[in-house]
DNA sequence: TTTGGCATGTAATCCGTTACATGATTAG
DNA sequence: CTAATCATGTAACGGATTACATGCCAAA
């Protein structure tokens, strides 16, 4: 992905303007909150917090309990107006690579039982994450009232539900489909 | 994406099993069919059709009408075994990133009036995505009735048409919402 | 004749993951 | 005591895009 800009820095600045954290911390609210749409890794986060840092975007200070080492970084107003810059911008369209839809596109080369293996292992998997995404929107509901941030977490959780809900009665209806299609030819 | 092996060859021999190809013709044929899920760039596709010949999956052969450089390449029996193979295997489960619920999720700190200018795109987008699909089905339909691959076309297009659409009524329940929410932030 | 499409290919560069290295603290 | 969790960071490596370099052919 060469050349497109990394969202790593904003995605950590946008975190950060709940609350101070670590990059561990980082780390953990993504994996916590917004997994269904968006992943880091530590190789990714460490590098983009020191140059967030080198640029005055957040500040550093040491929270460590005795010897232990711990950086607890907090927002800038300078790293506000970049999240602002940022986010105000057009979303950049990119490229969209779905594996799933390529084996089935090529699905005439594939044995019927193996194709009907992948369905359903779609189905579930979409049916798991509706199911997953209703917990979470339950569980902010009752902890987070009184996130100022609450709708918006409600909103984008919503959009994954419905695409979730999408896959999985599309994942359905081929799997019936698939029954009245002729024999394959391999 | 390291550590990740690389599909591209796999779309390459899967398009070369409609018809013999030139680099060229993989790249045009997969703008054409498969944009909706899948991309690939040149500075992939001609290194990967090299190692590919080297491996024995393709045979390549010069096409070209005068003195014009045309390499056409055309799937082998081995190639054929790879390509059943890898459609065989579970569908790798890869990271979702999804920039435009990236930056609605962090919607408060937006003015109202870009929040809306992000959504009503996304909504323009998700409806000419969801168009377009249908151009292609009743293309398909017309133009490729006789293709063997049809029905299995046609149902990746179905997940295309369901997801744009599940997008498009999420963005205009989004679009409704936003107007019964505080004012914001920023 | 010049523009656009056909056609092939490489180099530079960055993104991102995985694996590795290291160690403190806490709960069982 | 020991396993899990907290915590930070780097190195190696592969994937992917973009930009560049080059040239033929056909149509306007």
């Amino acid at each position: 992905m060469a050349r497109q800009p990394s969202r790593t820095p904003f995605v950590i600045l946008g975190l950060l303007t709940v609350e101070p954290m670590s990059g561990y911390d980082v780390k953990a609210a993504i994996d916590r909150s917004i997994s269904q749409f968006w992943s880091e890794s530590y190789g990714q986060l460490y590098p983009a917090l020191k140059k967030l840092h080198e640029q005055g975007y957040v500040t550093r200070s040491e929270g460590g309990s005795g010897n232990r080492v711990r950086h607890v970084y907090a927002i800038t107003d300078a790293g506000r107006r970049a999240l602002h810059q940022w986010l105000t911008e057009p979303v950049s369209p990119r490229l969209v690579r779905n594996e799933m839809l390529l084996k089935l596109f090529f699905g005439r080369h594939l044995e019927r039982e193996v194709l009907l293996r992948h369905l359903r292992r779609e189905l579930a998997t979409a049916e798991g994450e509706a199911r997953g995404i209703g917990a979470v929107v339950g569980m902010l509901q009752t902890t987070q009232s009184e996130a100022p941030d609450l709708q918006y977490w409600l909103l984008t959780l919503d959009l994954g539900r419905r695409t979730a809900q999408a896959r999985a009665e599309w994942a359905r209806a081929t799997l019936d489909r698939l029954s009245e299609l002729d024999p394959l030819d391999c």
